[in-house]
DNA sequence: GACAAATGGTACCTATCTGGTATCATTACT
DNA sequence: AGTAATGATACCAGATAGGTACCATTTGTC
């Protein structure tokens, strides 16, 4: 079970390299290149943090992508929710049915506590916090 | 992504009610009727206990299930470890292969951190805390 | 205007994982 | 012998994550 899946993990690689580049506008073939990834699957993703207003787009001859935001007000988090569908460590389905105990449920109220913490370092982390570390 | 998966909830389900049962052997039909499950599924979760000695069982009439352990001696990262095969958040796969940079990887970083603590929390967590909650 | 280089959009495919079923063998008591 | 129980194992199905294919659209250069 992993906290950051593939899309999240290379979306942040992709948005680090983006912000350390030089260059105007990155492509997926430059995206391609650096990450090692096949470029219509990286291209997907692109699109995803476009139409989310993380990257701006220029579409034809010299096209590509940049940041539409600086690194510090893009958050781990966003990309978590973006591309799956947030964080519930504590869904309780039953059958198919939501669990008709949950709300005595021990067992939840333990892993919702763990769940806050969770939540609150995800929230602390934002791109420019990850691009020093690099 | 749910923390705890159905195998383990189930589990700690039927452990708590034989813990709390008057029976010296308790039947897949009581679990059954009590749990609300499909009694061959829950028959499968009775018998990986079983082998992990967490329960004992006895074939045959008037057989059943029983503890083999006392339920402070039961604690829930053992049944995540048991039927979910533990816990590994930071796992990372780049197409098929372990990513190169996981070392400098600041990411990963991040996530090793927010699980041990996670693991902490569910090691401090036992059948008879659960139980008291109950 | 034709062409090439780039993204936009969408439908599809596939492997793995989670949850669940079916079947037969074995044991134990009456 | 018969019945009530577990042991073992193989199988099945739906959901999800990861990845591919294809065509439409836009933009700049010649």
């Amino acid at each position: 079970m992993r906290l950051i899946q593939s899309h999240t993990d290379y979306a942040v690689r992709a948005i680090l390299f983006i912000a350390a580049s030089e260059k105007e506008m990155v492509s997926s073939a430059d995206l391609e290149a650096e990450l090692d990834l096949p470029r219509p699957f990286m291209r997907r993703i692109m699109q995803d943090l476009q139409k989310a207003g993380i990257l701006k787009s220029l579409r034809g001859y010299q096209g590509g992508f940049q940041l539409a935001k600086a690194p510090a007000e893009i958050f781990l988090m966003d990309l978590i929710e973006l591309f799956q569908g947030g964080l519930d460590l504590t869904e309780c389905i039953f059958r198919k049915k939501v669990c008709p105990n949950c709300k005595t449920c021990p067992i939840r109220r333990r892993v919702k506590k763990i769940e806050n913490y969770v939540l609150r370092e995800l929230q602390g982390i934002n791109l420019a916090v990850l691009m020093q570390e690099k």
